[in-house]
DNA sequence: GTTTTGGTGGTATGGTTGTACCACAAAAAC
DNA sequence: GTTTTTGTGGTACAACCATACCACCAAAAC
């Protein structure tokens, strides 16, 4: 059985193509010809690794939440080695507010799939709900550590619904990424003790 | 010129069908045939009464907005007499929870909207900027009458934003509607005076 | 060297979509 | 009573979409 080229390279190299078309003009408007064109291949190809449209779909928004996973823990590293529950939170949240046009897309993206997930169930499933319950759970273990309020979860799922609010708000334009950081420092220093 | 039918109420009539096609399967879902065909008409009176579908998402979209101004408004009505900007700010949030069906399917297709609006040069624009630009300044002020922060400006960016991924979440079906309201009201007890 | 088999291109097909076009009825205008 | 004008239906059309199908090449297996 011959194998020349490395299909999980290829299947990558599809999936950003697509990445790249769904940011430039939705993810609605993304066709096979589309995929294809932007990945330099036939449409062919993407129907030989990625069997039907749902299936390029899906293995997208895998590839989505992985990298979006990729991030944050990325974000918890350059942190460098402070353990102050405030510094992990802070860049935990700070992630969720598009910056560069990396991340603006990036988020833009997302937002697409978690609103097409509420009516296409294909997309449904817990998919898109375990990365935030264990987003969630992880900053209430950090408010707890920072024993700064009595009720953690629900200063968690406050603080997850911020960071989710905010971003999408610069997402529609209607406050810049400063902004939204700024605010989002604001938030912070008022229910956690300074660093 | 011989006038036998309301053109306003053929065409509100047209968009509820809309609305509810699209709260049904998705925004994305929606054609020129199936809202002829959950309004009960032709696909050439659809075509009569909105040139365009262009025209015809446009107007289902400044309908969608009006409508939430008018229930937002209905909730203030509804609290009655009183004054007190904690229950002024609490009645203006808790619009944004969908409890019913009804609620949700608004909301639903509200967040749709402004997500295609990223994307779709023809959605953009003021339109979907102007109301909760309104409604923070409105928070704003009602926090500044509280004398509760002495930032009031971001503290309403914070409501709104928390208010708006509190909604989110319940949508994608993360946390109950009570859940939702139960986390919002803790936040308000926080950063409030109690009543 | 022949035969599988993985990888690729091109193209046909059936279905759907938005929109343009044609016809017609009936009310109003004159 | 004739002529506009408004409202309505049906249908045709061009574009596009996802997918199925056919042909071919080259590397590997034997």
């Amino acid at each position: 059985m011959p194998k020349l080229v490395d299909h999980e390279e290829r299947r990558a190299h599809i999936i950003d193509a697509l990445l790249r078309s769904a940011a430039a003009s939705g993810l609605h408007s993304v066709t096979m010809r589309s995929v294809a064109a932007e990945a330099g291949v036939s449409v062919r190809l993407v129907q030989y690794y990625f069997d039907t449209k749902e299936q390029l779909l899906l293995a997208a928004m895998t590839r989505l939440t992985t990298r979006m996973g990729e991030r944050i823990q990325r974000r918890l590293r350059a942190t460098g080695a402070s353990t102050a529950p405030r510094d992990i939170i802070e860049a935990v949240l700070l992630e969720a507010v598009p910056t560069d046009e990396e991340s603006r897309a990036f988020h833009l993206i997302h937002t697409e799939y978690a609103v097409l997930s509420v009516t296409d169930p294909a997309l449904a499933g817990p998919a898109f709900l375990a990365a935030p319950n264990e987003m969630e759970a992880f900053l209430a273990a950090q408010l707890t550590a920072a024993g700064a309020t009595d009720s953690p979860r629900q200063e968690a799922v406050v603080l997850m619904a911020v960071s989710a609010g905010l971003g999408l708000s610069v997402l529609l334009g209607q406050r810049t990424p400063d902004d939204a950081v700024a605010v989002l420092h604001h938030h912070l220093g008022r229910i956690l003790p300074a660093r």
